[in-house]
DNA sequence: ATAATCTTTCATTTATTTTTGAAACTTTAA
DNA sequence: TTAAAGTTTCAAAAATAAATGAAAGATTAT
């Protein structure tokens, strides 16, 4: 396999694993065009190498910025916009887990509290339903704080976590 | 709040939840129905709660059945079928985890060793390439094995994981 | 057997999400 | 200023994903 077909590839395949797990497909692309681009790239060559609009990638690239893992830069004497990518891979970790957890796991949280805080008439039915969604908010606070001390950390988060958690 | 409308709302939040981690609506709906059901449900039932066709009831229970956390149930003297969800929470977090690590984590990381291992014309572009896919290939192994392993000890994976990863 | 009851399949329809592209907006250079 | 170069926005179109429903397929009771 040479270069060009295996950064394709990569592209491809980054983009389709971003679909399945809800990140929109361009998105993805873009993204994995730059953690592999060695110097930062312009809007221009963006369109031109995923072939996509000039409003898909401007709209993206946006999201990408408001996730915190794609940067602008300005190149001295140039007019255009650059973009680079998060290429620190604990950095990409962390960012995406906060902003997931912010915008996703955070409401889901909020939700769960209340549902399961409703005052039952104790039928077998109501009091199943209060049990179970009870535990469901326990089990996903908990995995929420594991990951995030776990980004926390960074490289050693474990001997860290560890510590944390034990205490 | 009253019983009926928690449970609406749990239903629709955990649907949204769902597509939003790249999981069919209805699925996840179904799902979180028989979830906080204290019995078994028939596909009628299903059907007439969350409001959808026999089709797409049918379609969605095969598949969460595929992934392991929804069994068929059968009750004497009833000609139907009924189900019921898995409702143990580390065992739901263990069967997502493999499903979605044998489904998608593991294809992809199939691809980042092929093209990481590109012989490159060593160019600074190419280098770079080789560079950020092998550390990204690392990167996605040790994340989908500290699942694999975190799943794999349920309540107390925390001690075992320090034990295994640290030897 | 065969009729009754229930489930699955899949071509078609519907809904949702993503993408496009042209107009509006911004910024810089002359 | 104002024109040139670039970016953003958003209504409409296209692409994708999900849902429907009727026909085919099972399974059980008679």
């Amino acid at each position: 396999m040479e270069f060009k077909e295996a950064k394709n590839k990569f592209i491809q395949t980054w983009g389709a694993l971003g679909s399945q797990w809800g990140i929109n497909k361009t998105m993805a692309q873009i993204h994995a065009l730059l953690m592999v681009s060695h110097e930062a790239v312009s809007m221009e060559d963006i369109m031109e190498e995923l072939q996509i609009s000039r409003g898909n990638a401007s709209m993206n690239l946006r999201a990408l910025m408001d996730w915190g893992i794609v940067y602008k830069e300005y190149k001295a004497g140039e007019r255009r916009e650059f973009f680079t990518a998060e290429k620190d891979l604990d950095e990409l970790a962390v960012k995406i887990s906060r902003e997931r957890s912010k915008r996703e796991i955070k409401p889901a949280l909020k939700v769960l509290k209340e549902v399961s805080s409703i005052t039952s008439d104790n039928t077998e039915e109501e009091k199943h339903f209060v049990a179970q969604t009870s535990k469901l908010y326990d089990f996903v606070l908990k995995a929420d704080n594991v990951l995030d001390k776990m980004t926390e950390y960074k490289d050693n988060w474990l001997a860290k976590l560890v510590v944390k958690i034990m205490k």
